[in-house]
DNA sequence: GATAATTAAATGAACGTTCATTCATTTTAT
DNA sequence: ATAAAATGAATGAACGTTCATTTAATTATC
């Protein structure tokens, strides 16, 4: 039965998007999952390991949250839906889910073969950039700066929102989103 | 001697910039620091608020190198100095020190106390925004708005280039910072 | 100015607790 | 009847914290 190993997950992701990594202890983490404290060793050889799985696990549910409903509309579509889907990344999940902030603090998010995974995972939204630059839209910038300028608002701000600090306006994000696209797109004075 | 106060929270940064926070013993920090572990005691009343004194600690420090060189020059002069600061927070900083990222991951941060003094040591850059929109420069949105489109670009290349992902260019750096600023600015159309 | 008395700072061994992990045993599925 | 899955008490290491004691600095006395 594999999907033990899935309870333990979610259990492990609703432990530490409520108390942090820092506070996460193996039996907490069994009595939360409703299974004894060595079944957890039959899935994970240790807690780094439980750890370094849990981080592959949500990048997939994280990806699979921001390309959800991406379809082939005009390039300017598609990134105003994949920037609302990164700001409900941060503000819209549930509770028992890490958000985009919790999850990219989860050690060993840096390593090489994650970074591939995530390279892999996130191809699609590079795959628009360039069909964006071929089409005259976007402008001549490496994909890293057109990530920067165009979503980082998008996550930064869901954070903001599901933290309280700031409320959901949608036509007001509207508006932040359009200026998002503007500022990567060639439509202003490109020098 | 208040001094070892600072050693201690001087180790603490080190510590947790190197190994992360949910690594960090008290232990392992007073042999960092160069003390014995009831040292650590006399001078914080128990881990949390050793903590919670790093994180305060460490935003005067970031605030500090924020607003370094802060002038009243032109609006856009001044949002190009910032922006760069941004930048530079992340990937400029010494290893031993804490990056914008590993700050903003300290547990209490999101308490009325800190927050408030956040406001307070940001309080500067609130008034570049609003300078900016009486000169008719800076479009009329919310701070929150104009500061993720503004500047969380700048913060989240200042951490791609410190951990190695992405080389400091600085002529490209700086048609980034300008797409940040017209992405604020009213200079494009603005509906 | 030297010596004694007092206060403050620093120490690190020891404490009780919690931690990650193991494994002999029991329960469940085949 | 056999194998796989799950258990949870036991273990030793590591944890945060305490405090009796030592060391250093300051003040008082002559």
């Amino acid at each position: 039965m594999a999907y033990k190993r899935n309870v333990i997950l979610r259990a492990a992701e609703q432990l530490i998007a409520d108390e942090g990594l820092h506070n996460l202890s193996m039996q907490k983490l069994a009595t939360t999952a409703q299974v004894a404290a060595g079944t957890i060793y039959r899935y994970f050889t240790d807690k780094e390991a439980l750890i370094s799985e849990l981080r592959k696990d949500v990048l997939k549910n994280v990806a699979e949250f921001v390309f959800s409903g991406f379809t082939q509309e005009s390039v300017e579509a598609q990134f105003t839906h994949l920037w609302f889907n990164f700001l409900k990344l941060g503000s819209n999940r549930n509770s028992n889910q890490l958000n985009y902030q919790q999850y990219s603090q989860l050690p060993g998010i840096e390593s090489d073969e994650h970074r591939a995974f995530e390279q892999n995972t996130f191809e699609p939204l590079l795959t628009m950039f360039k069909q964006g630059q071929q089409q005259g839209l976007i402008t001549d910038l490496e994909d890293e700066y057109l990530f920067s300028i165009g979503f980082e608002p998008a996550i930064a701000l869901g954070h903001r929102i599901s933290e309280g600090h700031l409320e959901y306006n949608d036509s007001e994000l509207l508006v932040v989103c359009k200026r998002c696209w503007s500022a990567i797109s060639t439509s202003f004075s490109d020098s």
